[in-house]
DNA sequence: CGATCTTTGACAATCGTTCTCAACAAGCGT
DNA sequence: ACGCTTGTTGAGAACGATTGTCAAAGATCG
């Protein structure tokens, strides 16, 4: 009934802490056999999945619909401006977008309402690469 | 090289504006069964792609990834507000977010900059019919 | 009508993600 | 340190949405 701290669990937050940026369930995967520090596949997205749950990071679903997940430095709600390339994030804040989006939709009678806002872009870097 | 007018085509399109609101590629598949006008999947699947293209219906991501497709009334960008559970959607105009979405982007050296906003929630008949 | 050339559809294949379940190991009380 | 209990792991199967394959069907045009 208690979450019990296991070798994989913990790798796998360092992996996310030491990658830093936006990464997909199977990069993180490589990233620990590359290190040595092997994990299984599922068990990955297994931890994954518990972290997100525990709001201990962020999901966010690529253009192509795989899931790309990020530990963030605040826990607070927010936003990100992401680049499709590399995954290099800004944590962005949005009061104003965060007012527009309750109003709206409180207005048109809707409950339980959420809201998905994330930027995607080429950061300088990936531009300059790509020359 | 030219876009034939099937029979399999207008019935999708047909279906769509038949149906109003954001729906899945599987469950037009399925009003079309339906109705009699049967159309392949697979079929089905191109025919959105196509008009997805073109700019002739619009495509999001539902929360379990699957793609909804929606023949919205305006050609122009907007964004929407959708029920979780039924698809009823409102189309949404946020001419400040638009503003606040690029220069936030911009300040930070990003480039082709893309902006996903929708708002989710449960509409006024979903949350009655839940009693 | 006939030739051309796109489109269709049943089915296989892909790919991210979840499930299964026997082997394993944290945490705890002794 | 030693078992017990019970959550956790991992290899592989299963899943589900979507896309690819390719021979047969049909839209367009002269
Ligand atoms: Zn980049
Ligand atoms: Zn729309
Ligand atoms: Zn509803
Ligand atoms: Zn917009």
């Amino acid at each position: 009934m208690t979450a019990r701290m296991t070798r994989q669990r913990t790798a796998v937050v360092e992996a996310l802490d030491e990658l830093a940026d936006f990464r997909s369930a199977q990069q993180l995967h490589e990233a620990l056999r590359a290190r040595g520090e092997s994990v299984g596949l599922a068990t990955v997205y297994r931890a994954l999945q518990a972290l997100a749950e525990a709001s201990e990071v962020d999901v966010l679903r690529a253009e192509d619909g795989e899931s790309l997940y990020r530990r963030c430095a605040r826990r607070e709600h927010h936003h990100h401006l992401v680049c499709r390339m590399c995954g290099r994030t800004v944590e962005i804040d949005g009061p104003t977008v965060e007012a527009w989006a309750s109003k709206v939709a409180a207005a048109q009678g809707f409950d339980d309402i959420e809201h998905t806002i994330e930027l995607w872009g080429t950061c300088a870097d990936c531009r300059a690469a790509a020359h």
